[in-house]
RNA sequence: GGCCAGGUAGCUCAGUUGGUAGAGCAGGGGAUUGAAAAUCCCCGUGUCGGGGGUUCGAUUCCCUCCCUGGCCA
């Protein structure tokens, strides 16, 4: 089993390179971003529009409807599954996408927790309005020391979900993540990591753009839409998508337009510079130019699509 | 031209009863195990508008000039 990745933060052009690619290659793509998942959320994530689509299909895009929550291991579990079909057509996947934790998880697996627990979740929220997050801090110091060794006071999603853990399984979260991470990468193969890393003065000017063609292309309208619906909310992790979080606060009136584009763009820059925090990271990474020829692309992909190493330039 | 209020970090501002200054935002770095486009952590030397004076010492007091805004002519 072998596949390409190809990685890059958000405007970095990976949609554009992937489906080049698509055209001249044998692979199938999996999208691997957190918001593309979601239904009715187009513009504001630069999905690839419905005839792209159509020509080019992608595993993992429209997936979920906004209310609904998606997670890394759901993603693990979802592009494991697409990997395979896609290998049982004698196909190679291409992933592609910005989310990093979820090629993380893909390449590393991750420890056998259980999942996430809605009504806790709230319960334990509700609780920390209450006594404050430092108290349920000290809490988790008491049954898991490590755990709040590593977390911060101030990180109420992973306080929240370490004492999750604890409260569902009786067992500390470090100690599910001490008995290690189940089936890690042997089952994903043979993979090529490719990132696409603009300057970072570059990606910023892009990302100013892209926002003003987004609001251009009817994005307001789009999240009014959402709201209109009348059962979504800023709580949920679609809602707080980059973008979507400051349109949606727009229309509620707190912030001015101009304001709103300044913070949209500016949560984007954001997005873009965690990603790339990941991307530093990342072992094996083969970076590419920013204005890569796909012709070129393709013929370095040759022989490691023949079970050889990649070209170089 | 006169009067008043300002000119302090990239931006908006605070402050120093005279001992060379600090917040928010922006920006940068890092963390990242079922919310991850999320959630956090760390990082602030800047002729305190220019020049002169008083003083051991001035961003702070005095004089002057320049700039911005307002009011009056």
């Amino acid at each position: 089993m072998q596949s390409i990745w190809l990685m890059g933060p958000t405007a970095s052009g990976k949609t554009g390179l992937a489906l080049d690619l698509a055209r001249r290659l044998p692979v199938e793509l999996i999208s691997v971003d957190s918001a593309l998942v979601y239904r009715g959320m187009d513009i504001g994530t630069a999905k690839p529009d419905a005839e792209t689509l159509r020509a080019f299909p992608h595993r993992l895009i429209d997936i979920l409807d906004p209310s609904e929550a998606y997670s890394a291991a759901r993603f693990r579990q979802d592009a494991l599954e697409a990997m395979r079909e896609i290998h049982a057509r004698g196909r190679i996947p291409l992933l592609v996408g910005g989310t990093m934790l979820y090629y993380r998880a893909l390449q590393d697996g991750l420890a056998d927790l259980p999942a996430a627990d809605p009504a806790l979740r709230e319960a334990i929220q509700a609780e920390a309005t209450v006594r404050g997050w430092a108290a349920l801090h000290e809490e988790l110091a008491r049954v898991d020391p490590q755990a709040a060794a590593r977390i911060h006071p101030n990180d109420p999603q992973r306080l929240g979900r370490a004492l999750e853990v604890w409260r569902l399984t009786g067992v500390p979260l470090s100690e599910w993540q001490a008995r290690g991470r189940e089936q890690a990468a042997p089952e994903v193969g043979r993979v090529l990591k490719l990132a696409l890393i603009p300057p970072r003065e570059l990606l910023r000017e892009r990302i100013a753009v892209r926002f003003t063609q987004m609001l251009e292309a009817g994005f307001i309208q789009e999240v009014e839409a959402l709201r209109a619906r009348g059962d979504l909310h800023l709580g949920l992790p679609s809602m707080r998508s980059v973008g979507y979080r400051q349109v949606w606060e727009y229309l509620e009136g707190a912030h001015t337009y101009e304001r709103m584009v300044e913070l949209g763009v500016t949560a984007t820059r954001g997005l873009a510079k965690r990603q790339m925090t990941w991307l530093r990271s990342e072992r094996d990474l083969h970076v590419l130019d920013a204005d890569v020829a796909s012709d070129q692309l393709v013929a370095r992909l040759a022989p490691w699509l023949a079970g050889g190493g990649l070209a170089a330039c």
